[in-house]
DNA sequence: TTGTTTGCAAATTCTTTGCAACGCG
DNA sequence: CGCGTTGCAAAGAATTTGCAAACAA
C-alpha cells in the first residue's frame, strides 16, 4: 500500500536515471516520512543522521527535482521553504497558523464546491496544494 | 475616497514616526498605485524614477514594514516576491496562473461560504489574502 | 539636542549552477 | 569506458541587519 523507497528508486530507474547512494538515501527519507511534508534541509539532515549518508544539500535538491519530474513527489509552499511529499497522497489544502505555526490539512474533496465556483468565476483550475492558506487557528484566536 | 499619500503620512505620524523624504516618496508611490500590488523593488524604482528620490532599497523595506505595522498597507505573496497594497482595498483572493503568470482576484465576499466551511472544518479563520492560489488559467488550459 | 532614520555594506535564507572528479550501467 | 551524478564553492534573489552619519521634531 504505502510507497516504499524501492518504489521511488524504480520510478527513477524507469525514467532512465541512474541509482546512486545519494538517491537511495533521499528516497529512503521520503518514503519513511509518509504523511509528513519535509523541506530540503530536513531531508538532508535525516539522510545524514538517520541513514549515515554524507551527501550535499544541492544533491538533495537535484534528487527532489528528479523525483518531481518523474511524478513521484510534489512540493508545496507552506511558509518560507518548500516542502516535499509523496504524490500518492490525497490532494489537500494546507492551513498554516500565522501565530503559532500549526498546520492542518483539508482534503481537497471537501473543497470541490469552492473549486468549481473559482473555476466558474475566473476560468482558473486551481491547484489547491501548491500554496498554503494563511490564517489564525482556533487556539490562537481564542487566546 | 481614495487614500492619499498624505493619509499615509498622517498615519505614520500618528504612530509616533517621523516624516522623511524617503517615507513621503514610498507613501507617494503606494498611494498612486491604488489597486495595484507592487513589490519592494518596483516601489523603489518608481520612487527613484517618477519622484526623483534617491533612497535605498532597505529603506523601502523598512518603510513598508512601518506602514504595515501602522495598518495602512498589507502584503501578500503571489510568487517569489512579496507585494504590497493599501489595506483599504476589499479583501480578495489572488489566483496566479502557473503557466503564463496571469493573475486575477476574486473578491473575498464571493468566498464566504468557502471560508466558513474552512472554519467549521478546522477552526481556522483564514486570511485569504496572504497567499495566492496557484492554478492554470482558462487560456493556458485550452491551449 | 537627541532619539529616529538613512545609506551602505555585509549577512541571511533558500535554492540554483558551474565544473572537475567520480562512479553507475 | 562514457555519460550521468556528485561535492564544492560560488552565484543568485529577496530580505534583513549593524552601524555610523544625517536629520526631524
Amino acid at each position: 500500500m504505502h510507497i516504499t523507497a524501492n518504489d521511488l528508486i524504480v520510478t527513477l530507474r524507469s525514467n532512465g536515471l541512474r541509482i546512486t547512494e545519494a538517491r537511495r538515501a533521499v528516497c529512503g527519507v521520503i518514503a519513511r516520512s509518509h504523511g509528513d511534508h519535509l523541506d530540503a534541509a530536513t531531508i538532508h539532515r535525516r539522510a545524514m543522521n538517520d541513514l549515515g549518508m554524507d551527501l550535499d544539500l544541492s544533491t538533495v535538491y537535484r534528487t527532489l527535482e528528479a523525483l518531481e519530474e518523474a511524478g513521484a513527489v510534489r512540493h508545496a509552499h507552506l511558509g518560507e521553504a518548500a516542502v516535499y511529499h509523496l504524490s500518492d497522497e490525497q490532494p489537500h489544502q494546507h492551513l498554516v497558523c500565522r501565530v503559532c505555526g500549526a498546520t492542518v490539512a483539508i482534503p481537497a474533496s471537501d473543497l470541490t464546491e469552492f473549486l468549481s465556483s473559482v473555476e466558474k468565476l475566473t476560468g482558473f483550475v486551481a491547484d489547491v496544494e501548491h500554496f498554503a492558506l494563511w490564517g489564525i487557528c482556533a487556539d490562537c484566536n481564542s487566546a
